[in-house]
RNA sequence: AGGGGUGUAGCCAAGCGGUAAGGCACUGGAUUUUGAUUCCAGCAUUCGUAGGUUCAAAUCCUGCCACCCCUGCCA
């Protein structure tokens, strides 16, 4: 067996070999009230993760007991980013699957003893639920017969009373330290339509009742939940215990996953769609899986991230750094290359006549290397930061009398320069090194820069949005995130949509792989090519 | 305040009584037709803190401190 990757492979690495537990099972357990994000990929990576190295089972189930919030479309959303992250399930399953089981299991605990029908309004049984410091008050319901809950527990099912008029609530400890454990509610009256089962019912078993009965009707080994739930434990255990499940599953929490930065609360997420300040759940500037995809994230550097962060039981913060190294680094090794510019600036080689193709290698680091075929001539247009005329010092790019190299092409000496009226540069001339073409440089020249170029005779303008992430800072709270989004820029490429990936700043090293994070539109007209295109997803079209 | 948790570098995170892994970030240097990548080197005498046990403590014990979660008929 593989050594453990976590805490919790390592309990139950404890667990199969004092014989405890024998078979393993985990399960994903969304509500589908919303979309998934960054957040959701950690707990996916970990259930599934567990299944796979023990052999074991996941399922996917969706955790629908409260209908006022859940819909069919997030469900399916739900479905969709799964496979975009290529885990398969084992079942689908709901707790809307198993009302009937646990509405009988129900019945069973008030025929135990541990559960009993309570006439307090919700306002009263906060009201008695006591403090952390002082006991609560127990209900004057509570010890009402077997027969009597039965009855009216079946009135409640029958409809015969008013949301919130009744409910069901175990039998515990009033006086528990534990607030979950001072009979807490575990069915409630609600007429509300279920997106999958109608009207059928007009009770719902609250989610502490029906996860750990879902749990194990399931056969889950292992109910990994984040940090939040950990006073819930005795509960779950409770549950268990009463209705004398065995195996009783076990409840294992871990850390939530947070990133600096990333705004990752369902409730701001929800806001922002609502509101209309982002385009809808998959705009490439939200945190979710399908936003994320958008951008051109590819799924293999998010679970990559999931796996190097780890999992722990401290609250930890991880840098949105991080994230993005591992973007990179997947990006990096698997994405096209292209050449493009954001400011334009002409260059004409003055003793070049005529055109030609050269040759572009599409990925420096595939093993069996592909290029591009690119024109050139002597008229290109290279980047205006890529051009000094008062250049600082260890400047390696252009510069009067300077030589630089034309990526995949030429070497070619600026002679001169053409100011405009507004007394900045208008145009570079060049003339090149006849005998320096990439490939075959006989020329003996040695040059520390190489620069793009694009082609003017056949490029085309393309209007290019760099997506910031929707941020969120000490005050994000109702902040207006539009105020967030980065400026459009112009870009040219090289004949067709070649996305490039480059986010030059000036003195700094080329962040040519950042790449994917762009939305294409075409400036003129202003048509949208809608294509968020990540250099991935360009090799494929 | 009662209960439940967590504290290892700027950020994640291993470690489980034998003398602080790894990654991100950062800093040097080499290679480079992307100032990228790659490569090599550096980066905690110390594990929240104060004591104790031990030949030996990040690991065991005790006290203290800091932070997070809990008073929904949400999940």
């Amino acid at each position: 067996m593989a050594e453990a990757n976590n805490f919790i492979e390592q309990i139950i690495d404890e667990e199969l070999e004092s014989g405890k537990v024998s078979a393993i099972m985990t399960r994903f357990p969304p509500e589908p009230n919303g979309y998934l994000h960054i957040g959701h990929a950690k707990s996916l990576c970990l259930n599934f993760g567990v299944k796979e190295k023990y052999n074991g089972k996941c399922n996917l189930f969706l955790d629908d007991t409260n209908p006022s919030k859940e819909k069919e479309e997030f469900e399916e959303a739900i479905k969709k980013d799964i496979a975009w992250l290529g885990f398969s399930y084992d079942r689908i399953t709901h707790a809307s699957d198993y009302y009937e089981q646990i509405y009988n299991y129900a019945e069973k605990e008030i025929e135990l003893g541990n559960a009993f029908v309570c006439d307090m309004s919700p306002e009263e049984i906060s009201l008695n639920r006591g403090t952390l410091t002082e006991a609560g008050k127990e209900s004057p319901n509570r010890n009402r017969s077997v027969e009597e809950n039965l009855k009216l527990f079946r009135e409640m099912r029958a409809g015969k009373y008013a949301d919130g008029e009744k409910c069901l609530r175990a039998k515990i400890d009033m006086a528990s330290p534990n607030i979950n454990m001072r009979d807490p509610v575990i069915y409630r009256i609600l007429r509300e339509t279920h997106y999958r089962t109608g009207d059928k019912w007009c009770i719902y078993p609250m989610y502490d009742f029906a996860h750990p009965i879902c749990d194990y009707l399931q056969g889950v080994s292992h109910s990994l939940c984040t940090l939040e739930f950990e006073d819930h434990r005795p509960l779950y255990d409770w549950v268990g215990i009463t209705l004398g499940f065995n195996p009783k599953p076990r409840q294992i929490e871990f850390a939530r996953l947070n990133v600096t930065n990333l705004v990752m609360s369902k409730r701001y997420l929800k806001k922002l769609v609502e509101e209309g300040k982002v385009d809808g759940w998959d705009d490439p500037r939200m945190p979710t899986l399908t936003g994320i995809r958008n951008r051109g994230v590819p799924a293999e550097a998010l679970k990559d991230f999931c796996a190097r962060i780890g999992i722990s039981k401290a609250n930890s913060e991880v840098q949105i750094s991080y994230l993005e190294a591992c973007i990179r680094e997947n990006l990096n090794l698997n994405a096209e290359r292209a050449m493009g510019i954001k400011k334009p600036l002409k260059l004409t080689i003055t003793n070049y006549e005529g055109s030609e193709e050269v040759d572009f290698e599409i990925n420096p680091n595939e093993e069996e290397k592909r290029t591009r075929k690119v024109a050139f001539s002597k008229n290109l247009f290279i980047d205006e930061d890529d051009f000094s005329l008062d250049p600082p010092p260890k400047y390696y790019r252009l510069k009067k009398d300077g030589y630089v190299r034309l990526k995949s092409a030429y070497i070619v000496k600026c002679d001169d320069v053409i100011i405009g009226e507004d007394g900045k540069v208008k145009e570079v001339l060049c003339s090149y090194v006849k005998e320096s073409k990439s490939g075959n440089d006989t020329s003996g020249i040695k040059v520390k820069g190489v620069i793009q170029w694009v082609n003017a005779d056949t490029c085309r303008d393309i209007e290019i949005r760099d997506y910031g992430y929707l941020l969120k800072d000490e005050e994000y709270a109702g902040q207006d995130f539009s105020e967030r989004m980065n400026e459009n820029s112009v870009m040219i490429f090289n004949g067709k949509v070649e996305p490039y990936v480059f986010n030059r700043q000036f003195g700094k090293p080329y962040q040519l792989i950042r790449t994917g994070y762009y939305k294409l539109l075409d400036v003129k007209g202003k048509t949208v090519l809608s294509q968020i295109v990540s250099l991935k997803d360009n090799f494929n079209k």
